[in-house]
DNA sequence: ATGGTTGAACCTCAA
């Protein structure tokens, strides 16, 4: 079995002991990193390649930032998501990660949260979704086992929100972000939780704010999305809630998919 | 308390 993660740490820098104690004790094959917030040279690389992981990171300062880590080596590594030359921001990052006789092909994206829907940032959002489908669509063409992993920054649906009428027509549940969610599900693209949840945890993000946590007020917008070939090995898929409870937490926690290989 | 917390970097922005 194949354990693959994604998980955004709000700044690695932050949640470097939260990173090694997990990795060390779950041992997962293959981490999907997002809102790292350093650049490149700042990357804790040797804490975590101690712990033998390869890594493949793509910072940026202050901001975005996404990794992928692997206990197998990587190849064929990928930065930007194409589609805009001009989007200089650290949002997504593709490699291979080659197993023995196998070869996954991995993602880690983070999604734009758009903020409000009446902001340019909503529509850069929706954009990127846009070109996110699109190269979808092209590695859907390659016939790969193919996990991108990451914050989407979606709710797919209601039943992803603990109170669905608190956010109705937020940035993270709006009928046009669903609806490009739906449209790279039509693609072919198969949400790991949606297809084999296990486990009694929903959510995988709790605001910081107004007790959020503690009212479980959470939603699910950190997501696993497979090709037919990575669904037909996909046995369970998880949200490791453990590290939200912890002191200095990352919003988000885990989300965990467990592949035969 | 016209909402609250966290992180990075700056004296505010993004989430």
């Amino acid at each position: 079995m194949i354990a693959i993660a994604t998980w955004n740490v709000n700044s690695i820098k932050s949640r470097l002991a939260h990173l090694l104690d997990w990795l060390r004790n779950e041992k997962p094959d293959i981490v999907l990193l997002q809102e790292l917030k350093c650049i490149n040279e700042n990357f804790p690389a040797m804490e975590i390649e101690d712990l033998g992981y390869n890594l493949a990171v793509h910072g940026e300062k202050t901001y975005n930032g996404v990794a992928i880590l692997s206990k197998f080596p990587l190849s064929d590594i990928q930065k930007g998501l194409p589609g805009d030359d001009t989007d200089i921001q650290s949002r997504y990052i593709e490699a291979v990660v080659n197993l023995p006789g196998a070869a996954i092909r991995v993602a880690s994206v983070y999604v734009p949260n758009g903020q409000m829907t009446d902001s340019d940032k909503y529509q850069y959002k929706l954009r990127f979704l846009n070109r996110l489908h699109a190269h979808f669509k092209t590695l859907l063409t390659y016939d790969e086992i193919l996990v991108v992993g990451g914050d989407y920054n979606i709710a797919p649906t209601d039943d992803d929100v603990h109170n669905p009428k608190l956010w109705q027509g937020s940035v993270l549940t709006h009928d046009d972000v669903r609806s490009a969610w739906r449209r790279m599900e039509y693609l072919g693209m198969y949400s790991a939780f949606r297809i084999k949840p296990a486990g009694d945890t929903r959510f995988s993000w709790w605001d910081y704010r107004a007790g959020a946590l503690e009212r479980d007020d959470g939603l699910l917008i950190d997501h696993l999305l497979l090709s037919p070939q990575a669904a037909d090995r996909t046995q369970s898929c998880f949200v490791y809630k453990n590290l939200r409870m912890l002191e200095k937490a990352s919003d988000h926690t885990p989300v965990i998919a467990m592949l035969a290989a």
